[in-house]
DNA sequence: TCCATATAGATGCAACTGCATCAATATGGA
DNA sequence: TCCATATTGATGCAGTTGCATCTATATGGA
C-alpha cells in the first residue's frame, strides 16, 4: 500500500493546487477580457495544428487528459464554430478523425499573444529563467513512471 | 506592458497544468472510490478547523481563491450535510461566521488517511524529499509580489 | 464462423459553475 | 446627518461537467 507522504510532500501538493488556481484564474482572465474563447480550446488547435494528419479524439483526450464525454461535446462546440472539423475514421469504423480548420489556425494565432503576455504575468513574472526549468523538470516527473524500486506492475 | 515569456516559462505553465490535472484526476478518484465527499469539502473543513473563531465567508474565499458565488453554494451544501454552521456575524450586519460542527470535524478526520494516500500516490512517489521541498518553494513563488524590481503598483 | 469482450464515441440527466445582478449593511465624506 | 459608493453574501439563468449508459464497430479465441 501507498504509505503516508512526507510534510515537504503534503506542502508540495497544496502549493500545486494553489499556484495552479491562481494561475489558471489569471489567464482565464486575460482571455475574457480580450473576448477570446477558453484556454482548453487552445490547447485543441495547438495539437491540432501539431498533428500533420489530424488526431483521432482518443487521442486527443490521452494528450489533453481530457474526460472522454467532456472532450466529445467540447469538439461539438468547436466543430459549431467553425474551428475544428469531424471526418469518419479510414482506420476505424467507430472513430473519426478531428482536423483543424483555416479558421481554426486564424483564432489560434490571435489567442497566442493575449495568452503569452498571460504566462509572462502568471508565471514568468515570479521566477528566474533557471527556476523555470527546475520548476518544469520537477512537474515533469510527476506523470509517468514512479521514482526508484517499485517495478512497474 | 507585460513581455512575451521565456520557453522555459512556457514549459513550466504547461507541465503545472498537466500535473496539476493529472494529480487532481488521481486524488478524486481516491477519494470517490472510498466515498467520501469532494476535495473542495476538505479544503474548507481543515480552514474552519484551524481557525478558532471560525472564519467569515469572504475570509474563505481568500484562503481558498474560491470565487465568491461558488463558495457561497459550496457552504450551502456542506451546512445542509450538518458540516458547518452558519451564525450571523457579530461585527457586521451583512455577515455570517462560519464554523465547523462535531461531524464535520469527524468526516474530516475520516477523510484524511484517505487523502494522503492520494497524495503520496500522485506527489510523493515521484520525487524525493529534497524535490518536493524545491517544487514546494517554486511553486510558492507564483502567488503575491513578482521577483525584481517592478515597485508594487 | 461465432461469440464474448474490449474500445470509440455520443448522450440523458442531475449536479455544479460562471455571469450578472440583487438586497442589505457599512463607510467615508460633504 | 445624508448620500454616494463599497462590501458582504445570495440567487436566477444559461452553460458545462460528471455519471451512467448506450450504440456501433473491432478483436481475439473457441
Amino acid at each position: 500500500m501507498t504509505n503516508r507522504p512526507s510534510d515537504s510532500v503534503v506542502r508540495a501538493w497544496a502549493r500545486l493546487e494553489r499556484a495552479h488556481r491562481a494561475a489558471l484564474a489569471t489567464v482565464e482572465a486575460r482571455l475574457k477580457t480580450a473576448g477570446l474563447p477558453d484556454l482548453a480550446w487552445y490547447d485543441v488547435l495547438l495539437e491540432l495544428e501539431r498533428a500533420d494528419e489530424g488526431l483521432r479524439p482518443f487521442e486527443l483526450q490521452k494528450a489533453m487528459l481530457f474526460a472522454q464525454y467532456n472532450l466529445s461535446r467540447l469538439i461539438d462546440r468547436m466543430a459549431a464554430a467553425g474551428y475544428v472539423a469531424r471526418a469518419a475514421s479510414e482506420e476505424d469504423g467507430r472513430g473519426q478523425r478531428l482536423s483543424i480548420t483555416r479558421s481554426g489556425r486564424a483564432i489560434r494565432r490571435r489567442i497566442w499573444p493575449v495568452y503569452a503576455a498571460a504566462i509572462e504575468e502568471a508565471v514568468g513574472r515570479h521566477l528566474s529563467d533557471t527556476e523555470a526549468q527546475t520548476l518544469a523538470d520537477l512537474l515533469g516527473r510527476l506523470h509517468d513512471a514512479p521514482r526508484s524500486g517499485a517495478p512497474p506492475a
